[in-house]
DNA sequence: GGGCGCTGTCATCTG
DNA sequence: CTCAGATGACAGCGC
């Protein structure tokens, strides 16, 4: 089941920089390096469950035992961070040359009768590949129909000047998918959708578009969507017809089109190239239509909630009975906004349900949590501790030293709590708190004082049948009392509550003080935990920064670059364009124009006139020197 | 046996 | 003042 969720968390973030390449905007660093990441409970409110949750209930395993930190199980845990990392490293060439070429290719339905079967995903596995070598690039390009996304690392950001062939190229696909979105248009336009979605979504993916326009080639078709093996095993897990998901990888795409572009380039020039372009160019390439075949087979959309949502983002717009062009016509804000929500933390509430059915053989959840919180299941802590030592409850109780004495000598103070300890079996705290993630708010916090005994009392008497656990040392304390409580129970009672305990029990105040710094030290237990996680997680996300701003710190500088050899090639062409055309000119004597001695000098209204170079050299020598003394004059 | 990381606990501060 | 939470510091434990 771990496997399941690391390979999950590896595919989803794949799939995220499919979606990003395609033009989906996913917001990955929010999830990982956000105060609240998938790998942490969301916020709940004041005693959220970010608050109370253990950190490391993460590492528990599916058997419920507990694992070291240093288990291997936990890698699920990190691999998302590593993911993260290494998709950000893409956008560094300076770091390693690594490239993904990862094909997504459509099947052009020859009678539209295939438009509706699901995509064979079987693939070849060099399809996904991080190779450094460059020509391995065209050789995919040259065997697929469809559109490839191929992220190259090593590849030039700037576009070469396209050739006459290439423009007309790049223009009638334009035409074309232009002539496409019309269509669309004009049907969404007779079905009285929202028209100011229309293009909302696509408008992401005009860069990759116009990337993809502006690049150099064209790969001839081919049939079949080809997947590395490991997303083949990722979908096939949840049985997800890929075909529905993205239904416009079928229909939607008549051209084949591949381009090459630097992830980084991709994400930091996604602006200037939308704004350089025309706003006519930026046509919807990719489109999410749900087709009529999409969820012909209702038992492909049964998949797990993660799927249906993410994988088939137009599924529920056939579900819903509405036409596909106005649900699925284009991807809207809900989409994304479904996707933004669809972190991993989530995960915890969806893989129980959606992995049931395929891992029927896994006797234990994987949620079961061991240790964490009040580390109620064991504590290493020898009685030997100071804290022990200076616990006022040992020495109220004579000096009793060890717990075991503690306990007896507790027990055997009889009266009503050795009545109410022999009606009450100890509860079998992993089952009771681990598994309930709410625990946060116990369930009757919010109920009044005597219902929520009532509550408490039922539920601790329903577990009969738990097993005897090893218990903390507070843990054993509260049972020495007699009390129909636990020590977990104690910490997250509301206050009132554990204020009403402390009177109903008639207690000794030795007994007050132990029970208020067991409430005491689980909370501050939590906080200790919280607080270390939130110390790792700002690590991680300053960590996450400096990355960040190290690849843009290479983007500008790669823009410098570039921008850099754009200007000189200017000048270079300009200079021999002045050399041409003061070659074809002659003085007052008929001899050719000396480019030496004259340029050309293009003004700003057009004009093009022939002005003696020595004269611009010492006129600016003239003018730097009237600068000069205009600056020595102003101190 | 020492280093290291994790964890629990205490003391203290803050809201 | 009480309570809850945050955090630094310390110590114990296991690897």
């Amino acid at each position: 089941m771990h496997h399941m969720k690391k390979y999950f968390t590896e595919g989803l973030i794949q799939f995220t920089i499919l979606l990003s390449l395609i033009g989906v905007r996913v917001d990955v660093d929010s999830y990982f390096s956000g105060y609240f990441s998938p790998l942490i409970e969301t916020d709940g409110g004041p005693s959220s469950a970010f608050i109370q949750t253990p950190f490391h209930h993460y590492r528990d395993t599916a058997a419920g035992h507990q694992v070291h930190p240093k288990c291997p199980e936990l890698d699920y845990f990190f691999t998302s961070r590593r993911l993260l990392n290494e998709v950000r490293a893409l956008g560094s060439p300076a770091r390693f040359p690594t490239r993904v070429s990862a094909w997504l290719v459509h099947l052009v339905p020859d009678d539209g009768s295939d438009a509706g079967e699901p995509l064979d995903l079987s693939g070849d596995p060099d399809d996904e590949e991080i190779d450094a070598d460059n020509h391995r690039e065209e050789d995919d390009h040259t065997t697929g129909e469809g559109f490839g996304l191929s992220v190259s690392q090593d590849c030039t950001v700037s576009r070469p000047s396209c050739a006459a062939g290439e423009l007309s190229k790049e223009e009638t696909l334009l035409n074309r998918v232009n002539e496409e979105e019309e269509v669309v248009k004009e049907e969404r336009g007779r079905e009285d959708t929202s028209p100011a979605s229309l293009n909302q979504l696509t408008q992401s993916s005009a860069l990759e578009q116009e990337d993809l326009l502006g690049s150099s080639s064209l790969p001839p078709p081919l049939s079949g969507l080809e997947l590395p093996p490991r997303w083949q095993d990722f979908l096939s897990e949840f049985d997800v017809n890929f075909s529905s998901c993205f239904p416009y990888l079928e229909a939607e795409l008549p051209n084949p089109i591949s381009y090459d572009v630097s992830l980084q380039d991709a994400m930091v020039s996604r602006g200037d190239s939308a704004n350089s372009r025309p706003a006519s160019s930026r046509t919807p390439l990719f489109r999410l239509e749900s087709t009529n075949s999409s969820h012909s087979d209702p038992s492909q959309s049964s998949a797990g909630a993660l799927p249906s949502s993410l994988f088939c983002l137009s599924g529920n717009s056939s579900r819903n009975n509405t036409s596909p062009s106005q649900m699925g016509g284009y991807l809207d804000e809900a989409v994304f906004e479904h996707i933004n929500m669809l972190d991993l933390g989530n995960l915890d509430t969806i893989d129980p349900q959606m992995l049931d059915g395929m891992e029927g053989d896994m006797d234990t959840p994987w949620l079961e949590d061991s240790d964490s919180g009040l580390s109620l299941e064991s504590s290493s802590r020898s009685p030997a501790s100071p804290s022990a030592s200076s616990d006022s409850f040992c020495d109220d109780e004579g000096g009793a030293t060890g717990y075991s004495s503690e306990v007896e000598s507790l027990s055997s103070k009889g009266g009503a709590c050795a009545a109410a300890y022999r009606d009450w079996s100890p509860v079998n705290l992993v089952e009771y708190i681990w598994h309930d993630h709410t625990y946060s708010t116990p369930q009757a916090q919010n109920s009044t004082s005597s219902s929520w005994f009532t509550a408490i009392k039922q539920e601790v008497m329903s577990e009969d049948e738990a097993e005897p656990e090893e218990m903390s040392r507070d843990e054993r304390r509260v049972q020495a009392l007699g009390l129909p409580f636990s020590a977990f129970q104690i910490v997250n009672m509301p206050v009132e509550n554990f204020l009403e305990l402390l009177d109903s029990q008639n207690l000794s105040g030795s007994e007050v003080m132990l029970l208020r710094d067991i409430r005491r030290r689980g909370k501050n237990k939590l906080a200790a935990q919280n607080c270390r996680k939130r110390k790792l997680d700002t690590i991680l996300t300053l960590q996450g920064e400096v990355e960040g701003l190290s690849v843009q710190r290479d983007a500008l500088l790669r823009q410098r670059s570039h921008t850099a050899k754009a200007l000189s090639a200017a000048a270079e062409r300009f200079e021999t364009l002045s050399r041409t055309v003061l070659g074809q000119l002659r003085d007052e004597y008929g001899h050719p124009l000396n480019a030496e001695h004259y340029t050309l000098h293009c003004s700003a209204n057009g004009r093009v006139m022939v002005q003696p170079r020595t004269n611009t050299a010492s006129r600016t020598m003239t003018g730097r020197k009237t600068m000069k003394r205009k600056k020595d004059k102003k101190p």
